[in-house]
DNA sequence: AACAATACGGACCACCGGTCCGCTTTGCAA
DNA sequence: TTGCAAAGCGGACCGGTGGTCCGTATTGTT
């Protein structure tokens, strides 16, 4: 058994940690603006903690982006239709993006401050690759496309967090307004989309 | 008469910085391990030059990335069709991108570099702007769509300097299957795709 | 109660972008 | 050619950041 249990305080920090990240980089708008000493301050632990639990920035803002983006993906892996596995592809491909641009927005400082991590550019982590193989395989299942990985890759790049901020937040586009747009891409992309009125 | 006239020596320096800037990113994959210091002892001038010069890193960057871009503007705002304005929109898009795309292909370190600049978004350059406002012109004079706005940036998006290095660099996608593929997407969203073979 | 094992925390380090100011170069003018 | 102010130079220097280290405090097990 290689998995030894963790003290109990260690989990209480990492708790707290994690809740002070979020807070502060929910405060600030520049997610650099936040650092790392910031972080344990408000925490009410040493930096040290900091990089033991996480073992540097980009683990610890990866590891609260997950968190939060894990009851999505359970509603996408085995909730009902839409966003579920039970729903034909030309409706889950909307749904799916759908879902990620309201998780984006709604989540803008943590997508934010993750996709500008500078060096480490966003198309390593694991949460995207599920996502672009899951696009992908629909994408294939529907008629007239060639190759459904690029296509996943450009709907996902659509919903990225500097360009939700930048139109949600500095061009001030409401959100539903946004989504509409997004559908309405997708709907062309996917050749689905409705007539004009 | 604002306009001073430069000294030589200062001009030398420029571009003797902007050369070795170019090299030493080329160079390296990982933009940020090329530090100021760097360029400036390769140009074998000091870091007070290079602040000088172009205010700050961001600046030092931009006036490379803008400096290799420019002929491919020239391209589009005055040459021949398929880049030039006398080509119709429904030509010019794909063109465009595909420019768009070749450049970043040739231009891979200088564009991760600048877009990778963290706290600055690509959103808020000028030549993003030009780009941007050009295809929602375009789009909005072939029928069938809404919104041109968000749909240019989408596609703006599929060309953005990260997701190249990942499929060029990474997944070594070659350069022509990457075009081709970047071409059928564009096609669907324009709704000219063609049959399938 | 005793004692490993584990975790804590903040002093500490290396390094980076950016500033500053004494010195050199330039080019105009006499 | 010489004189001279202005423009430019360069590298020591600074503030601050991510990340490390290790003596000390907290666990929980026997």
């Amino acid at each position: 058994m290689p998995e030894r249990k963790p003290r109990k305080d260690a989990v209480r920090n990492r708790a707290a940690v994690l809740e002070a990240a979020d807070a502060l980089f929910a405060r600030c708008d520049r997610p650099d603006d936040v650092t790392m000493a910031d972080i344990a301050a408000e925490a009410g632990v040493g930096k040290g903690t900091l990089f033991r639990a996480f073992g540097d920035r980009v683990g610890l803002i990866r590891a609260l982006y997950e968190a939060r983006l894990e009851p999505v993906e359970e509603a996408v892996t085995s909730g009902p239709a839409p966003l579920g596995p039970s729903a034909p592809p030309h409706l889950r491909v909307p749904a799916l993006l759908d879902a990620l641009l309201c998780f984006k927005l709604d989540n803008r400082h943590l997508a934010l401050a993750l996709e500008g991590t500078g060096s480490d550019s966003p198309y390593g982590a694991a949460h995207y690759e599920r996502w672009h193989a899951l696009l992908r395989g629909l994408l294939e299942q529907v008629p007239g496309h060639g190759d459904g990985g690029f296509a996943a890759h450009a709907l996902l790049a659509a919903t990225r967090a500097d360009l939700v901020e930048h139109l949600a937040g500095r061009e001030s586009v409401p959100r539903d307004r946004l989504r509409a747009q997004l559908a309405d891409f997708t709907a062309g992309v996917l050749g689905t989309r409705r007539e004009p009125a």
